[in-house]
DNA sequence: ATATATCTACCTACTAGTAGGAAGACAAAC
DNA sequence: GTTTGTCTTCCTACTAGTAGGTAGATATAT
């Protein structure tokens, strides 16, 4: 077995919620999908809202993880920057996962159970942290010039990142993300 | 009786759209909100779908008035521009609603019943030709220097309102919204 | 022998939706 | 001016199906 079956179960619950949200699916579409009973869902995961903060988690641990990589291996603030840009660009050409997972959930954040809201509001605060220490970055190096200051312009971008996701899915046109996305970095650079 | 049944229904299940989406809400939280059976409700809206294209067909009717009206009675594209983001500025700031009905069912666009998602499309469309109009007005006056065409600044400035609301919602900042949609208008003055 | 993983079978609560009837409003027919 | 029929609105009572979750047996692996 190279893929256990919790693996399993959070992948494909990662695939409904970025399609519909966490009340756009239940234990009986994972079980569905991969071929398990439902009951032997909730021995690996009690209930939907420890399912769904699990899912959480690893998705942020990943992200992070990702995104620190990718600070160290990808030269210069820009292309940094283009980088985890191009990351969605893909995901969403391709098809893989065409939304956050948290952008996602972020937006059911009212009725939400609260350990799984505030493991979303933490992945906001880190891509918001990453973005600024970029951007900073990218400043001090005279590589951008920045209208507000870091933290400003990384909420901005981040909103921007957001918004391109959810107008490529409601006007259903991929390539819409890029060009909303690509000129708002493009403005940065000095 | 000043307001009908339908429009109390409908009201309600505003409400509950931007709380939670198509998935957050049943028949028995409207009955339970306005004091009418369940019955009852489906003698107005036989099926939730119908519910739903309904009050989004009165969203976008009512957002399209809107906008032609503050077109109209507001002064200069700079103005029309300020008004449309303090509508959502206040919307959010006293919470009367804090997300836009169609911007939260987009994200549920996959899962949408067709007429629904057809709609919310729609208002998309509306939105960015509205805001095309708007830039491109003052574009031809010499007020915007825009970076690209009229159309694709529209779909950025759209982008970025909507990723505001999304962070002022998972980052539980209500003053966010402002935060980041002030600078992208302010961008754009000549 | 014990822990892990899966199963069958079940539960309660809730989902959207239906059937059929009661109460009132309104108009036309007598 | 009362009766009759129709329309609207809301009701009680119900259906079939799904939600998340549980109990307990069985299998497997260490």
């Amino acid at each position: 077995m190279e893929q256990t079956t919790s693996e399993k179960i959070l992948d494909v619950a990662q695939n409904l919620v970025v399609a519909g949200g966490y009340n756009g699916f239940s234990y009986a579409d994972i079980s569905d999908a991969i071929g398990i009973r439902k009951a032997s869902i909730h021995h690996h995961f009690p209930t939907k809202a420890e399912l769904v903060q699990v899912l959480v988690d690893r998705y942020t641990q990943r992200a992070e993880a990702g995104l620190n990589a990718l600070r160290e291996r990808v030269p210069g603030p820009a292309g940094q920057l283009q980088a985890y840009v191009n990351y969605w660009r893909t995901c969403i050409l391709d098809a893989t996962e065409p939304f956050c997972v948290c952008a996602m959930l972020a937006s059911e954040m009212q009725m939400l159970p609260d350990t799984v809201a505030s493991h979303v509001r933490r992945h906001f605060e880190n891509l918001a942290a990453w973005l600024t220490s970029v951007l900073k970055a990218g400043a001090e190096q005279k590589l951008f010039r920045l209208a507000g200051s870091p933290e400003e312009e990384a909420q901005i971008l981040m909103a921007s990142v957001h918004g391109a996701m959810l107008s490529a899915r409601a006007l259903a046109d991929r390539n819409l993300f890029a060009a909303i996305v690509g000129p708002q970095l493009a403005r940065l650079k000095a």
